[in-house]
DNA sequence: ACCCTATTATAAATTATTTTTATGTGGACT
DNA sequence: AGTCCACATAAAAATAATTTATAATAGGGT
C-alpha cells in the first residue's frame, strides 16, 4: 500500500470533492478515483458515498475509521521526517519556557558552549501546554517543563530534576519585611502582583487562594517577572514567584511560605519515548540536568 | 513512498541480514537492497552500515530513529484492518475482567440480547493490563477495566461508571460475623483466603496491610471467587473482595470498612480514541452502563 | 422534454516503479 | 589462491500508477 493514497483519502475526507483534492496534489481526476479504489479494495470496504440529492460526498462509518488511523499514520510519517532531518543536520531543537530561558538559559548557555554543542542547539520558547504539543509534533527535540503535577504521559519520557517552592516577595519597606516565614493565610488583605504568562503559577496560586478561602486583590498583571520585581520594590503590592525567579535584590525581600502540601513548581526534562537520542543531545541533557539540578 | 519498504527495513532492523528478510518475504534479495535504497534516498540519510569484520549489521542512528516509527506507522495499520473488519463485520468485540464478566455479564447478555445484538458481540477476557494492551492493538473495541486510580491514558477514552468499596468477608461462626463495620486494623491477626488472579485487589490489599504496618498471614490464594468464598463460609480464613463480588450469601457474613480514604475499586469503559464507535457500539456501551452502574 | 453543468467512473495508453535475473564486488576464512 | 558469504549493481521484465480521452449519471434551468 502506498502512503500516497492514504493522503488522497485524507485530503478526499476534508475537501470531499474528487476534482478538488486531485487539483490540492496536481494530478488529474482519475488518480484520485483510482486511489479510493485501491483503498476500499484493500480493506475490501466502501469508504465514500455520494449523495447527488444535496450534491456532497458522504464518508461511511469505515470510511471514518480509516480517516482517522489515516491521519495519525501521515503525521507520525512527517514526524519521522522531522526528526532524522534534524539528525542529519546534527541539530537539538529544545522547548524553553520563557521563566527558565530568562533565569537559567545563560549558564546552561556557557556550558554547552564549553563543550561545543551550543551551536547545533536552537531552541523555541513557549508555555508548558505549547511545548508539550510541540514535543509531540516533532517540532522540537527536548523540552524543559514547569508543572505542578508530576507530569505522566505515555508518549512522553519525563524527568523531574527539580522541585521547589513558591515563595512570597515583598518590598523592603513591606510590614511582612522582616519576617522570613509565613503562611499564605496571613496574604488575605494583600495587594497582589502576580505573573500573566506562566499557568503554572497561576493554577498553583489559585490553588492556595481556595484552600485559604479568599479572593485576591489583584492589582497588576504582567508577563515579565523583571516588571513584577520592580513593582514589588516599589511596594505596589506583593507577588508570589518560585523561588527559580530569585534575583537576590536587596530591595526585595523573599518570604518562605509555611503551609503544609505547598504546591511545588515542578520542572521536567522531556522527550517522545519514540526518540533516539542522538550523543550530542544526551549530552545536551547531561548539561541541563547538572546545571539546573544544582543551582 | 510505499508502507512494504517499512516494513521491509522493519523486518531488516530485527534480522539484520538482507537475504533472510528476503526471504521472510518470499522475494528476491536485490528487492531487499532497493528498497532500503529508496529510504536512504527518501530520507536522505544512510539506515544501515555493514561491519565486515564482525559479520554484522549496524543500524545507524537515524535507522534506529525510523525503525521505531516504522514500528509504529505499520501497528496503526493493522489495527486499522483489524477494525475496520470488525466494522464491516458489524462485530464488536468487548475485552472483560474475570470477575466482572463472572457476576455483572449474564446481565449485560440478557439485556443485549433484548436488543438482538449479543450475537454480534464477542468478548475476551483478561486482567485490567492485558486488555489495556488489547485495546492499544486493536484486538477489542471496548474493555471494561477494574483500576484503583482512576485511569488516564491518552489514546484512551475512559467513563468511569462505578467505583465500590472493599469489604471484608467472613464466616458465620467467626467471631467478627456479629459486627456490621470494622477498622482494617482490627484485622492484624486474622488468616486472610485472597484472591490471586486480580492485580487491583492485591495492589488494595497491600495498601491497606503497609499503611496499618502489619505483614498479613495469607493462608491461600484461589483465582476464583467461589472457591474463595467456600473456604471462608468453612472458616478457613477471611477474605478482602470489592462488593461487585457479592453472592448474598447466607452463611458469610459482610463486613464494611470504616479506615478513611479507602482504596476504591473503580470499573471503567475504555475504548481507543482513535475508534469511530458504530451505532451498534454505542448501543452496547449504553447497555453497559446502565446494567452496571445501577447494580 | 431538452440541454447544460458538475461530478465521478472507465478504458486504453503511457509512464513510473518495483521486482527479478544475472552477475559483480569485497572481504573473511581455509 | 580459491571459496564462500553477504550485499550491490545493471538490465530486463513485471507491476503499478497516472494520464488522456471519453462515458455515465443526475440535478437544475428554461
Amino acid at each position: 500500500m502506498n502512503i500516497k493514497d492514504l493522503d488522497y483519502f485524507h485530503q478526499l475526507t476534508l475537501q470531499k470533492n474528487f476534482s478538488q483534492v486531485a487539483e490540492y496534489f496536481g494530478v488529474t481526476q482519475p488518480t484520485i478515483t483510482l486511489a479510493i479504489q485501491r483503498l476500499e479494495a484493500e480493506f475490501a470496504t466502501k469508504l465514500v458515498q455520494r449523495d447527488r440529492v444535496h450534491n456532497q460526498l458522504l464518508i461511511t462509518d469505515t470510511g471514518r475509521q480509516l480517516a482517522v488511523h489515516a491521519t495519525s499514520i501521515l503525521r507520525e510519517l512527517q514526524i519521522t521526517h522531522q526528526e532524522i532531518d534534524r539528525l542529519t543536520q546534527q541539530r537539538t531543537i529544545l522547548g524553553l519556557p520563557p521563566i527558565i530561558e530568562n533565569f537559567y538559559f545563560p549558564k546552561v548557555a556557557a556550558r554547552l558552549q564549553a563543550l561545543g554543542e551550543l551551536e547545533n542547539l536552537q531552541t523555541i520558547a513557549g508555555g508548558s501546554v505549547h511545548l508539550r504539543h510541540a514535543l509531540r509534533d516533532g517540532q522540537c527535540d527536548i523540552a524543559l517543563l514547569g508543572s505542578i503535577e508530576p507530569l505522566s504521559y505515555q508518549q512522553l519520557a519525563v524527568n523531574e530534576f527539580d522541585h521547589r517552592p513558591f515563595s512570597i516577595f515583598v518590598s523592603r519597606q513591606h510590614p511582612l519585611a522582616n519576617r522570613k516565614r509565613l503562611y499564605f493565610s496571613e496574604l488575605r488583605h494583600e495587594r497582589f502582583i502576580l505573573f500573566n504568562s506562566s499557568f503554572v503559577h497561576n493554577t498553583a496560586f489559585n490553588k492556595l487562594t481556595r484552600r485559604n478561602h479568599f479572593r485576591p486583590d489583584v492589582v497588576y498583571r504582567a508577563n515579565d517577572t523583571h516588571i513584577i520585581m520592580n513593582l514589588v520594590a516599589e511596594n505596589v503590592g506583593i507577588t508570589f514567584l518560585t523561588t527559580i525567579v530569585d534575583q537576590h535584590r536587596d530591595d526585595v525581600v523573599r518570604l518562605e511560605l509555611m503551609d503544609d502540601e505547598q504546591p511545588q513548581f515542578i520542572t521536567s526534562i522531556a522527550y517522545r519515548t519514540n526518540h533516539v537520542l542522538t550523543a550530542a543531545q544526551r549530552q545536551v541533557l547531561t548539561v541541563l540536568r547538572q546545571t539546573l539540578g544544582s543551582a
